[in-house]
DNA sequence: CCTTATAATGTAGCACGCTACCAAGTTTCG
DNA sequence: CGAAACTTGGTAGCGTGCTACATTATAAGG
């Protein structure tokens, strides 16, 4: 019966393997696995429902905090990802919108997204996605990490993804 | 049927969460949640059982690259929690000791470990628990992350955490 | 209305993860 | 033995995570 790591380190492991893993797939596109995600996300949100999508979405979505945001945001602007447009109702807050070459790579992004995802979980069986899935989420809650939806609550029933 | 978020941005949150615990729990003492990770294998290397560590074993162990190890060792250092001593037998190597002042800090750090260890499965039955572990390998596996046992082959029999 | 509280975002500074490259010691093999 | 290959670890530079603090806009209460 040889040690197990501790819960804590492997999963930090598995966390940064998969980073790793996206982010080989897609540095051809000039892309970060965050960047990747956050395009995403974005796209869902632009093309599929149509909503605007603010740097305090993305905090809650991702469950991270807003200087992160802020950085990757400012990379993707740097980069040519996305652009700002100020908001009338509140002056605060900037729409995030995604640009024509954003655009592009998103198919691209997706596939890897999900090649990424697909690795992770070969092997497995649906019943056993399904418990590695709820266990996640247990831990998760216990952590108090939050599971916001995609989609906001007056848009979830036309969302299909 | 809500949307859940991607495995790999669900895996990143929990251990981002992680790591803020343990941080959260260990900041009075000066450390960081990997450098407290690293205090605890250093000690269980160098006091139960005996045998020299060095920054390759780090590296394996923890499944990191070694510029990182690199980077948490010298910030180790200048906080006065670990020191070098060159290898005879291979002089690129040097062997990593413990502090007198880190020691002072393995209990409690023992301690913060554990309580986050148990946070994360807390509702979880013990059958429960050993299918997340099993799962969470698979998934390493799936990733190429190596899961190396703490104590070198010719000590395991004399280790018992 | 005005003060105060709350919310959204920005910046500074740090830890830690990576890749890419470099230096030096050890090992292997002709 | 000597050259080439491998191993160990160091540095530079960057992205992403954090906390702490500052700024500005909105919301709430007197």
């Amino acid at each position: 019966m040889t040690h197990d790591r501790h819960l804590g380190t492997f999963i930090r492991s598995i966390s940064n393997a998969m980073a790793q893993n996206m982010q080989q797939k897609s540095e051809q596109l000039g892309l970060t696995s965050s960047q990747g995600m956050f395009l995403h996300h974005l796209w869902l949100r632009q093309e599929k429902l149509g909503v605007p999508t603010f740097a305090k979405d993305l905090e809650e979505f991702f469950d991270i905090k807003h200087p992160t945001v802020s950085g990757i945001l400012q990379r993707m602007e740097a980069a040519g990802f996305v652009e700002f447009q100020a908001s009338e109702a509140d002056r605060r807050r900037k729409a995030i919108l995604l640009t024509p070459k954003a655009m592009e790579l998103h198919l691209e992004t997706e596939r890897h997204i999900q090649q990424t995802e697909a690795r992770l979980v070969k092997g497995m069986s649906e019943a056993e996605i399904l418990e590695f899935r709820r266990l996640l989420r247990m831990a998760a809650d216990n952590l108090g990490v939050c599971h916001k939806p995609t989609i906001p609550e007056n848009k979830k029933e036309e969302s299909n993804l």
